[in-house]
DNA sequence: GTCTATAGTTCGATAGAC
DNA sequence: GTCTATCGAACTATAGAC
């Protein structure tokens, strides 16, 4: 055991505001300006304060993220239990606040090993749960059908979403609306992957 | 015209090399740790030189965006004069360093405005050639195939092949294999979207 | 639990000598 | 074209008073 300085207890109110602020800092202006500093000045408090309930800016981001995979896990929960729960599991990746937050952890996990490790398993395990969820949402192939793995069509309804989200922020739409009819398309059509004749 | 300091004149050797420096700094460390300290000291010159040959680090990013944007041009033209021409676009945008720049320099113009609309107005372009180019590859659809249309298969081929890079960096690979079987399906199959029978 | 004070580092950028 | 010297700002983190 390294020794410390003093710490609050878990479960503190203050903590959770902190965590609230950084995670507004990571929406709003992102990765590159979470700060200590700033992070202090959202929750309205003296930066140094921020040291009393956190170790450093990792431990922070540990927080951020247990807290935005427990949100995520609890959404997928309710997607699943809709009448079209593709459709659900579609749109929840969609959410914006929810895109530009995962974008932004990742791009935190690339440069803070502290973190990755969470963040890696985090969104490993989750991804199990989408595939299996969307494997048994999914006609069984017939043969001659393209393939269609549910591993693999999470994986680019994945990617396309993040996409979708970080170029919209950039101005970039090309090619937006083209893609989501695709998708659409397919969480409507895809138990029939041939046309009827 | 505001006044400046003495800058070097454009195409000089030197500048070039700072460029060089940037790029790898890019793709190995990252965007967060671009600095003029770290771009100097990896083209084996004192920081403040870089202040010769460029204005400042929105002026050193600019060229360094540039010049990607060149190469990968260049890269399109030559994947368009293959045999396989999908396949060799699909290899293209699937390039670990390109993706890893592209993604590198998507993270430098959410927060570096001057630089941002370099990159989109690139970005625009380069997908509209993309579009162009997939739309002449594919067939006419049939009345009753899903949609197809070439700037939705183009974006979505885009944003996979960031992500499968990103996740790739961080050790994250579920779904990788899948997504791409799907993809190498389409690629050698989707001129004829029905089967034979 | 919150405060003041501060150490030590890195950053972008400039001025002016050689 | 390259150098030395330097400024002011932002950063993470700690020590210790109250």
């Amino acid at each position: 055991m390294a020794k410390r300085r003093r710490l609050a207890a878990e479960g503190s109110e203050m903590r959770v505001r902190f965590v609230d602020a950084a995670e507004e800092i990571l929406i709003e202006k992102g990765e590159h300006e979470l700060s200590a500093r700033v992070v202090a000045a959202r929750a309205g408090q003296k930066t140094q304060l921020l040291y009393y309930y956190f170790q450093n800016m990792d431990d922070l981001l540990l927080a951020v993220i247990r807290r935005v995979n427990e949100r995520r896990l609890q959404r997928f929960v309710t997607a699943l239990a809709t009448d079209e729960p593709l459709r659900a599991l579609w749109d929840s990746v969609n959410d914006p606040a929810a895109a530009v937050l995962a974008t932004e952890l990742n791009s935190v996990a690339n440069r803070r090993q502290a973190v990755r490790a969470e963040i890696v398993s985090a969104a490993r395990q989750f991804r199990a749960l989408q595939t299996a969820a969307v494997r048994k949402l999914l006609p069984p192939a017939a043969p001659g059908d393209p393939p269609c793995p549910a591993a693999g069509i999470v994986m680019i309804a994945a990617a396309l979403a993040r996409s979708l989200t970080n170029e919209a922020m950039l101005g970039l739409t090309e090619g937006h609306a083209e893609a989501r009819a695709i998708v659409e398309h397919y969480v409507a059509r895809c138990r029939r992957p041939t046309r009827g004749g």
